[in-house]
DNA sequence: TCGAATACTGTCATTATATACAGTATTGCA
DNA sequence: TGCAATACTGTATATAATGACAGTATTCGA
């Protein structure tokens, strides 16, 4: 299918939210009423367009006859919150290439909102009850608190530790006696806050 | 909410398979054609009728202006999983006063299935990574494995413990050194297995 | 520089649709 | 016995809504 033009997009989205909202598909009128179009054709042209492209189907002569489709992808998105494993050297974190799925997990379930989990590996937080296999819940934000879990990026690895802050100075410290701490070198060593852990989804218990 | 006739229902029940097919409501028109009806006013009436026994919404003057309620009755239960807090002593795990709401959580995502998520309270399996104010999806059985983390009642409370089963005996085991191991006597402790925990859910990292 | 697609305004005829009003018959309940 | 709810038929009307036709302006690729 062809791409939809901004336009038509908005009003695609418009005729889901109003669907979800009413129970039944709004009139030309009402969509027309709503983008404040002056004339309900407006409305009629972008819907022949969208009904070209496979977004809509029209059923003729009949009123709020319009059927929705293309849910996948213009459905809010994938639904749930992508799943990062291994993370690729260098790249961002929620680049295509490190999002292994999507897992139907609600975003607002932990406060502030979730934008992704992160596949945990090994057992350097072990005390901090975060185990070997666990998908963190991350809120990506560069702002983090000192005390606070983080996933930060040290040079090109990604990990998760304690962020402490003593004296202007960030320290990344890992919550089992067997892992050393991280002080990282602000001149030779790069460190970048990607996000702070709000929750943590455990699939296997054995 | 008063209970449908039979009539009712069939019309209830036509108007869903409609919606999910042509992805908007039946005219009432199409309905009376769809039950024979001569008059289409036959239609009207159960609709009012429907309307006053709350199972749909009608937009008045709207064309298929048909709003289905009463979801959770006629289709799927409350999305998600319910979420058990205190549990009152004495009573079933899932009994109504002890579900304080439903979690938008896919039971699908814990291997097997989760029915319930259940609270923890006290750090008695933090070595297991468990700690207090977790959430734990229980898959909910009678049959455990030695070495499972099972949701078990002892006499009215209901516990978190690690399983093993020694020479035909059970044992419930904490994780944590500060916290003794349950070995019922079988003659005078009655133990039963609620269900195993087959996933584990952490709203705040702290 | 031409055409096609997008993005509208404006008018009008037709029909799809809800709804009011007037009936008939049956059932169950008080 | 009477009343309300169910379950329809039949006629009529106002309006909600689609769709056809006629325009204008802009953008973008060939």
């Amino acid at each position: 299918m062809d791409t939809l033009t901004p336009r038509q997009s908005a009003i695609w989205q418009f005729i889901r939210d109003y669907q979800a909202e009413a129970g039944f598909p709004p009139s030309r009128a009402e969509i027309a009423r709503h983008f404040a179009f002056r004339s309900i054709n407006a409305v009629t042209g972008h819907l022949e367009a969208l009904a070209r492209k496979g977004a809509i189907e029209l059923a003729p002569d009949i009123p709020r006859g319009i059927r929705l489709l293309d849910l996948d992808r213009h459905d809010a998105a994938p639904p749930g919150l992508p799943l990062i494993g291994e993370v690729a050297a260098g790249s961002p974190l929620l680049a295509e290439q490190n999002i292994q799925r999507h897992c139907p997990v609600d975003a607002a379930l932990f406060r502030p909102r979730a934008d992704y989990l992160l596949r945990v590996t090994g057992q350097s937080m072990r005390d901090a009850g975060i185990l070997d296999g666990d998908w963190l819940a991350v809120h990506a934000t560069r702002e983090a608190r000192s005390g606070q879990v983080v996933v930060a990026r040290v040079g090109h690895e990604v990990t998760v530790k304690r962020l402490w802050r003593q004296g202007g100075r960030l320290e990344l410290r890992a919550a089992h006696p067997d892992f050393a701490d991280i002080v990282p070198d602000a001149d030779t060593q790069q460190v970048e806050i990607e996000g702070i852990v709000v929750g943590l989804i455990r699939a296997d218990v054995s």
